[in-house]
DNA sequence: CATAGTGTGTGACCAAAGTCATTACCATTG
DNA sequence: CAATGGTAATGACTTTGGTCACACACTATG
């Protein structure tokens, strides 16, 4: 019987799955996703095309992995962002200028190209894709804390408990952003953001 | 020298198309795109391969002018359901029962699955996919002409142009979509859709 | 130490989208 | 009626994502 995840074994599966990745990280950030085929990146990582498989579901998973990794950077850069502002400022103020500076970081530092891509994986509906989206997701209880302080300061309504009034912020955005992509490079993000959530915040109000 | 749309040649031309597009049509009405090869389709059509592509883009692009016929089809209902309301309901009444009767084809006479697709091929930057997403597209005239009647009876407010108050609401819409099909099965469609327009539809009151 | 059992790795293979050199066909021109 | 030229159609071929039966290496057990 086997057991345990005993050392040598797994050592070399993990340095497997990391050259599988950094030689992927590498090709895609240089050619974009759509240009890197599974069969160039596991001659650049130096192993076969099953071995990729063992690690990845398939190639949009390896994509969605490292997505989800840059999630992550940007729920940290959000979080000191809101750090940066103003207690004093209204709820909706604060709001505006999170969404603002969450455009910010999706139009520059990801690029509405990788977001396409990103959503089409979403789309697909044979990866997991959910850490991105999962309400667990730093970004949702940002949004919740805000729209609690605001609560607390008596200027956004309370019937609606702040976790789905952050869900539907957040869903609005995402929305804006999904019609940015398709309509590239007809729209600007940060301008329509902020225009949709001028009309949308009234309906936070108390 | 050649010159001129020689009815013949153009004719079988014509039926090519056409024998294609049909076949796809049934094809993928009974089997969904995902399971419909394009192989199956001309094979399906009695034609070539090479055929299908002289006809069209790509899969994808016959698939988005099937979905483009039926955007048709969907306006047309909209614009009939509008006939069916009561003009003494208020303009917020009206627009939420717009906006339910749309949740309702998405997703019993179209399918969030098959919106799905036409999502992935709108990001897909290859398809020209504008019929469905046009701002002259009968939905945002009539989204429009709601609220320009809503202005009329002072309830909506002036300083946004109703145009642009419509691509909002539409936008919203499609984003509540493209997240149900992200979260499938775990969103419903419609009572999002109300839920949200309960928020968003503050922010038009004059 | 032998043996069995399991996670890791291999590469030939498959399915399906899309390409392209070539052919078939037909209308126009001389 | 050739000859010409251009569009429609062909189908073998390429590319690429993904699978699978098998081999390998390593660990735990008797």
């Amino acid at each position: 019987m086997k057991n345990k995840n005993t050392s040598k074994r797994q050592q070399r599966a993990i340095e497997t799955k990391k050259k599988i990745y950094e030689a992927a990280k590498q090709l895609i950030l240089v050619h974009g996703v759509e240009n890197v085929s599974v069969d160039s990146i596991v001659e650049a990582a130096g192993v076969s095309k099953g071995a990729f498989y063992v690690h990845f579901k398939s190639k949009d998973s390896l994509f969605v992995t490292l997505v989800n990794d840059y999630t992550n950077i940007a729920d940290l850069d959000y979080r000191s962002f809101l750090l940066t502002i103003s207690d004093n400022k209204s709820t909706f103020d604060i709001l505006h200028n999170l969404a603002e500076e969450i455009s910010d970081f999706i139009e520059h530092s990801i690029g509405l190209k990788n977001m396409g891509t990103l959503y089409k994986a979403h789309l697909s509906k044979t990866i997991d894709t959910t850490s991105a989206i999962s309400y667990n997701r730093e970004l949702y209880k940002i949004f919740s804390e805000v729209l609690e302080r605001g609560v607390n300061k008596g200027e956004i309504r309370e019937d609606i408990a702040v976790d789905l009034l952050a869900k539907h912020l957040i869903l609005a955005i995402r929305g804006i952003t999904f019609e940015c992509c398709i309509r590239y490079p007809d729209m600007n993000l940060k301008e329509e953001v902020l225009n949709h959530f001028n009309i949308l915040l009234y309906g936070l109000k108390k």
